[in-house]
This record gives C-alpha cells, sequence and structure tokens, in this order.
DNA sequence: CTTAAAATAGCACGAACGTTCGTTTTCTTG
DNA sequence: CAAGAAAACGAACGTTCGTGCTATTTTAAG
C-alpha cells in the first residue's frame, strides 16, 4: 500500500458523479419519476447496466439524485446568506436567494416541488428522502425567523410555523405561474408577497439598515 | 330513426361515465401521467381493450378526465357560493369551499396540482387543457375579487392579480403541507393565512354582516 | 510490465405499457 | 322475435422499463 493518495476522485466515483450531474438535469425536466436509466445511458454515452452498475438500483439512484440537489441547494442559498447578520437581514437574503433560485428553476424545475406531487402517496425510500429534505430546510427557515424575533426584527408574537407556511406558499405559487402558466409577472409578484407578508410580522421597515434595536442581547 | 328519445345515456355512454369516475380516484392518486389504463381495466372488471374503445387513445381519456374533474370543482366550489351575495361574502365562501376541498383532497389528490408539475414543460393537447381550466378559474376568482371592489369591501387600489397569486399560494401549500408533509395544522394554518392577507387588501372587517357600503351604485 | 481489481459493455429476461384487430357478446329497436 | 348496431373481449404487437448475468475492457498498484 502506497503512501501517495490521489487528492483527486477514482475514476468511478467521477464517473458516478457525471451521471448523477445528468440525473439532476433529467430529473428537473421530467421528474424523479420520470427518471429512466435508458435515457441517462443515453445521454451519458454509456450503456444502460454500465450506468445502473453505479446504483444498485433506480431507487438509488433517484436517492443520489436527492442528495445532491440537496447540497447544490444548500451552497446557492443557505451558504452565501450567512454572511448577513443575524436576523431580517439574514432571512431577507435567503429569501432572495430562494427566489432567484426558483426563478432560474423556470427554466428547469425543483425536485422538491415536482416530488412533492409525485411522493404524497407512494410510500418508500424516496419519499422518505424527500420528506426529511423538506423538513431539515423549513427547520432552517424557522431558525431564521427565530433569530429575527430574538433580535427584535420580528413581533414577539410571531408564530414561526405560519410564517414558513405564508413563505413556502409564495414559492410554490411562484414556481406554479412560472411555469405552468409561463407567467413573466410572476417573480415581481412574489417579492411583493413576501415584502407584505413580512410586513405584517415585523415591528419596523423592512429592507432598512436601521433596523429596530433588540430588546436584550441574550 | 325514430322519434322516441331515451332521456337516459345509452349504455356505452354510461360505462364510459363510470370509467372516467374511476380514472378521476386513480388520477387524484398516482397523477394523471401515472393513470394506466390497464389498472383502470381492473378496477372496471373489464378488459384493456373495452376501456380503450371509449377513448381514442390515452390522452383523450386524461382529457376526459381533467374534464370531469373541472365540472366537479365548479359543481363543489363555485355553484354553492354564488348563493351568497356578490363581493366579499361570495369570495369568502368560494375560499372556503375551495379550502374544504383541498383538505378533502388531502387524502386524495389535485389532478391540477399535480398535472402542474406533471406537465409543466411536456407539451401537448393535455398540458393545453389544463392550463386553459387553471387560467379559466383564476378568471372565476379574479371576477369575485373585482366586485368585491366594486361593492367597496375591498381597497381601491387593491392589484386582483397579486391577491389571485396569494390566495393561489395559500391553495399550493396547504395541498403540500398536507399531503407530502402530512401536517395536521396545515388547514386552521390555512385559514389564518387566507383572513391575514384579505385583511390586507379589506376596508372594514372580515366575516361581519356589517361590510362598508358601497361607494356607488354602478 | 504484469496483474488483480474496478469499470463498462453486451445480452437476455419478464413485466407493463398503449394500441390494433378480428371475433363474440350484449344491447336496442323496428 | 329477429336483424342490425353497439359494446366488450382476447390475443397479439412493438416498445420501454428495471434488473440480472457474464464477458470484456480499462484502470491502478506492485
Amino acid at each position: 500500500m502506497s503512501v501517495s493518495r490521489h487528492v483527486g476522485l477514482r475514476k468511478g466515483q467521477q464517473t458516478r458523479a457525471a451521471i448523477v450531474n445528468a440525473a439532476l438535469e433529467q430529473a428537473a425536466r421530467t421528474g424523479l419519476e420520470g427518471l429512466t436509466i435508458g435515457a441517462l445511458a443515453e445521454q451519458m454515452h454509456m450503456s444502460k447496466s454500465g450506468v445502473f452498475a453505479h446504483f444498485g438500483s433506480r431507487e438509488d439512484l433517484q436517492i443520489a439524485v436527492l442528495k445532491a440537489y440537496e447540497a447544490r441547494f444548500i451552497d446557492e442559498v443557505l451558504k452565501p446568506s450567512l454572511r448577513e447578520v443575524r436576523g431580517l437581514p439574514r432571512l431577507l437574503a435567503i429569501l432572495d436567494h430562494w427566489l432567484d433560485r426558483t426563478v432560474i428553476e423556470a427554466a428547469l424545475g425543483c425536485i422538491w416541488i415536482s416530488g412533492a406531487s409525485e411522493y404524497d402517496d407512494r410510500p418508500g425510500a424516496v419519499r422518505d428522502e424527500l420528506v426529511s429534505m423538506v423538513q431539515g430546510w423549513q427547520r432552517e427557515i424557522s431558525r431564521a425567523i427565530a433569530q429575527s424575533i430574538q433580535e427584535g426584527h420580528l413581533r414577539q408574537d410571531t408564530d414561526v410555523s405560519d410564517l414558513v407556511f405564508g413563505i413556502y406558499g409564495v414559492i410554490l405559487v411562484l414556481h406554479h405561474d412560472a411555469r405552468l402558466m409561463k407567467s413573466a409577472e410572476a417573480l415581481p409578484r412574489a417579492h411583493r408577497a413576501i415584502d407584505r407578508l413580512l410586513q405584517q410580522f415585523a415591528r419596523g421597515p423592512l429592507r432598512r439598515r436601521d433596523l429596530p434595536q433588540h430588546h436584550q442581547a441574550a
């Protein structure tokens, strides 16, 4: 056993990553359930069995796609927002990135949203994975809201889950109107909806540098 | 050709109706794309070809299902609400019926919503039909909102499309949370969300008999 | 350069799909 | 009741699906 290590992935791993990448694209268009090994193999210029061998089953492929999607989502929406200070600024940053991403997906499609319809009564490992991811993300939003309350940016009596509910609704209808209805006005409408929603729970004006002081350093 | 007419449907028509009915159920569970002639035949205790013959193609079957769904939707949501007086009361009635229906569908699933994900980038006759139905329904909501403005129940500067957007978002997230997340609190949350939303555009209190007088008989 | 292991191809399978076709059963009506 | 029309059947076709085998090729280590 040599001491020298390859930092990069071995051949198999990097093909696998490339497959998942292509699968991510295909799943965004056709849904996770429409994801097919044959079409994937064709796009990869590989044989079906060659693609298949990287995952023990179609289900494992779907789960791998879900995990890749989550990783990308966290990278593009959550991580850049953590640079903002805790509270409303960070929450607003998350929402802005989220809206932006959703509208980019207007040309592709969010597999969490399409998956919600596909798996809402189809039990199995894929559904379980999907649910736990959405729960995880909603918990992340909840945390940002809770911090906004703590910092005194949102009202003390804010019902965190109600607010998450409202936010998620805006995302869903944005996706719906942009993708199914091909509405060009969906994005500005969504921004207004988010602003109106937050205004209801805010203690001061949104999008201002002079936010109300936090009532306690805690 | 006899002059005597059967008021009832002939045999073929009534089996066709029964098939569509069963298809409606199956599509609510598996989506329009998951609708399969074989499974349908089995449930109907018929042969595949027997079922198939009633529709020239699977696509025609899917469209027939869509039309049946729309008819039922209009019957259960819109028509009962037309008994209420124009304006906010009627709008509220529509929304209440809609929420109720959506939560009944928590055990089934709305094919407009699942269809939105399935057909958002799958061109064809089914998609066209779906889009025009959703547009038709949104126009119906718009009309109720416009009347509420006319009657002076909602503010004059209300952006009708923004309000439709907001309402549709609540419906979508209700469906999402009730069905995918199995959340029991989704329905009360949706009711609160609707009330908060309307409150933003209302000129007076919601759900009261003493609504503000309309400013003009027009 | 050799060799063991890893990666991919090739082929076949059983099942399910929508659809077609010719036949048979069941209605409907004169 | 009988003739004609409508409805339902049964079998088959051509595809596509996921998956399981066995070769063959490619990669990486000694």
